[in-house]
DNA sequence: TGAGAATATGTCATATATGACATATATTCG
DNA sequence: CGAATATATGTCATATATGACATATTCTCA
């Protein structure tokens, strides 16, 4: 729906982040896209902080070590539900969820 | 995959949200529901606040009537992404959601 | 340097979320 | 009351996210 503009872009050498590619996406879903952002950067953090491979946190959070990588840079194609539980799953509590959506950038 | 087993206890009377379900959902399932509860009781003050009707709102999220119900009623069904793009086309910021999701309860 | 470990990137079949629709229930107000 | 309006609940075809896998790239140290 409308990833098909995203993959038609892709298609033509765009790159996801980009300026350019913000054009096409509503403000609410460049926000939530920073959002991803903001909470990938926080689990990778997190998972450093422990000393976990991707290998070893895809396994606790029974998802693969691609899909880790693709949490962690704020991959569009990963749901905020996934990144969420996978905090949640690296210790994170709401109040941690909270302080790392508020600050902005 | 695991909404199997939702639909198989909502198929013998369960009810989502009652402590039986909990069975069966992780600790960090059971948050993550909690958190959509949270929003969707946000998104729905939001709403009132602005005297929109669910269908009206609807609209403005091209969405329908019946998923915003979903939303507001924290239906395990909607995702958090749509719960999220859906506050922050109401109005709210990024601090609003932080403010909400750090408030326990 | 280079080899092994870690991470990134791309693709696919399948699981899940989606809007739309129908219809049931609840609320409002004359 | 009762009719209009609003909200809830259930279902479905289709869009999107998923884990798995292959493979490319980057990192780490001996």
């Amino acid at each position: 729906m409308k990833s098909s503009r995203r993959k038609r872009l892709e298609g033509h050498g765009w790159k996801i982040g980009s300026t350019a590619e913000f054009l096409g996406l509503t403000k609410e879903e460049q926000e939530l896209l920073e959002l991803k952002i903001t909470l990938g950067k926080e689990l990778k953090a997190n998972r450093l902080k422990n000393k976990w491979t991707q290998v070893q946190f895809a396994r606790m959070v029974r998802s693969s070590q691609s899909r880790v990588a693709k949490m962690e840079s704020g991959d569009p194609s990963v749901s905020l539900d996934l990144l969420i539980k996978s905090l949640l799953t690296a210790g994170a509590t709401r109040k941690n969820l909270a302080q790392a959506i508020g600050n902005q950038y």
